[in-house]
DNA sequence: ATTATCTATAGATCTATAGATAATGC
DNA sequence: ATTATCTATAGATCTATAGATAATGC
């Protein structure tokens, strides 16, 4: 029943990478560390070896979660055949495919309105995945300075945020489509501009 | 120990009310009937002959609790001593009592994320809330015209929910705060303007 | 007599652990 | 010998129901 170690480490990621993809689909409540576990093709017993608790899991899924899609974004960024990645980025975040396949969804989407709720690890995850991301947005948005790119990253990743949601809530159809749209376009002009704060 | 019937429909109310809490503070998944009821002051046997589900409650509770904030932003509206109706809500709901006070938030900013695992009377009663918000912030927003104040409506709920969740994902130190001053600023521009459109 | 709420509980599911099993790796 | 994973299960909790209780309202 013993496994070698490089396999243990893959049956380890196989777990994170699953539990990534459930708790998004259910909730991290809509799933249990068995169910989980027989998904990933392994048995429970095992799990408490590998982490403290699911809180422990959870900390660590959307860890590994978060650095994927920062790590896809990025690609756009890089690729120099890409003209306009936030653009890019944008159609693919709002889109009725992202709206509807949670499976491959960010975290922050599914998972964020949860985080209140969790411990410190879990919390800490979120808030440098929250950093992280705009830092990220912030090499491709538009403005004169540092600060205003950084302003604009803020506003433009609440605004997808918001939209992305507000279009689950809204269910799949007329209105869900025309919130997508409406901040799929919203994204292309500067939201807001430090010289006109009063 | 029975009641009489206006009793009764106070006691449903309350249970309405005590679940409308929890559920922001705990999730739909975070808190049980018999806990639920012994909040409300009562006990989980007399449950089941008041709602059909569990379900059931998730969905009569969230459809009140929208009306309730609905209301609360109308009379906003409707007040003529309040010049800027439209700045007053966002300042409300970007505030840092807004994102750490679950129990008097609103349901999209904590519930709206689960909203796709229910089933059909939840998705409804949302649906119906997210048309209805957007309706209400049609008539406060600018715009040249009914349509460009009801995209500019949908634009700033998206903002402004975004802004709230990932304020919340962000934890309560200056990032969480960045970010909610920066999109209470962003409302003050008209996001979008059909003539630039592509 | 009717019925709103109560106590008690069935049966399913959840997190976590104990101890067995069998393959790895010194 | 060590250890990654297995089977089995303890004990807590969850949704839902059955039947008792006692106050309402005809």
């Amino acid at each position: 029943m013993r496994v070698s170690k490089a396999k243990s480490i893959e049956n380890k990621e196989l777990v994170l990478d699953t539990a990534a993809k459930l708790f998004k689909e259910n909730g991290f409540d809509g799933i249990g560390v068995a169910d989980l576990m027989k998904n990933a093709g392994l048995t429970v017993g095992g799990f408490y070896k590998t982490f403290e608790s699911k809180e422990d899991l959870v900390a660590q899924a959307c860890q590994r979660e978060g650095e994927k899609t920062l790590k896809r974004w990025e690609e756009h960024i890089l690729n120099p055949e890409i003209a306009d990645p936030l653009g890019r980025i944008v159609n693919s975040y709002l889109s009725t495919q992202n709206r509807d396949q949670l499976s491959t969804t960010c975290i922050f989407s599914t998972l964020a309105t949860e985080v209140p709720r969790h411990d410190d690890g879990v919390k800490k995850v979120f808030e440098e995945g929250v950093e992280a991301t705009i830092a990220l947005l912030s090499k491709i948005t538009t403005g004169e300075s540092v600060e205003e790119k950084r302003i604009n990253a803020i506003a433009t990743f609440s605004q997808w945020l918001g939209a992305l949601i507000l279009a689950r809530a809204a269910g799949t159809g007329d209105l869900s489509k025309e919130i997508l749209e409406i901040s799929k376009k919203a994204q292309f002009r500067p939201i807001l501009r430090s010289e006109e704060e009063s």
